[in-house]
DNA sequence: TAATATACTAACATTAAGTAAGTAGTTAAA
DNA sequence: TTTAACTACTTACTTAATGTTAGTATATTA
């Protein structure tokens, strides 16, 4: 087969996006800004602990910021960035075709 | 947060797609169908044994179908379904962001 | 007879994810 | 004024997923 080579950029897309919830998160965060509880209550099978930690590699990836808002309770929400939101199309075919299959 | 509400057939389809290296399984199969060694190649950093487990789980959500052709030695093939193809569009817009970020 | 090739599988080690509980900071109720 | 409640996490431990290495079955070629 020599009709065929991976795209490195492809791959490391993969790398991030083949990670279990990280799609689900951003989906999620493709409606709008969200708290911590407001993701841990929309996808409730997700721990909290996973939460975190995709949160984080999220951020280190440049997908969504990390606002502190220091009202009294401090209030903390995660947003897409504009690489985040670029996902968006990805996001819309997959649902396309999650509806037709 | 009462303005979004997760779609069940979404979420399934990132059970599939939220694994490691069905992504790029599929995204290497929408160049044409390939045998398993071909595969092995192009994503070389994947195991055999991943690559197998992944091969079924893809044959069990009709998203691949195995082909025997009885040559000598037997030729095996994977080849996309037509469900399986409908994720072109979803890998074209993820190549396109990858390319662009 | 030994070597090579394909398409896997098995056994075991390591890493990722799941589970349950706890922490820190603040507000409200008894 | 202890007690409880809320948010945004973290820690410790268990289980599941993945990685690593080696091996199998079948056949062809040297």
């Amino acid at each position: 087969m020599e009709d065929y080579q991976l795209c490195p950029k492809f791959e490391t897309a993969f790398e991030l996006l083949g990670k279990r919830w990280t799609g689900l998160i951003v989906h999620v965060l493709l409606s709008g800004p969200k708290r911590f509880k407001d993701i841990s209550v929309l996808i409730p099978s997700m721990s909290d602990r996973m939460l975190s930690e995709r949160f984080k590699e999220l951020e280190a990836a440049e997908i969504i910021i990390r606002h502190v808002y220091p009202e009294t309770p401090v209030r903390i929400e995660y947003e897409l960035t504009p690489k985040g939101k670029g996902l968006k199309p990805v996001m819309d075919e997959l649902q396309k075709w999650a509806d037709l299959h």
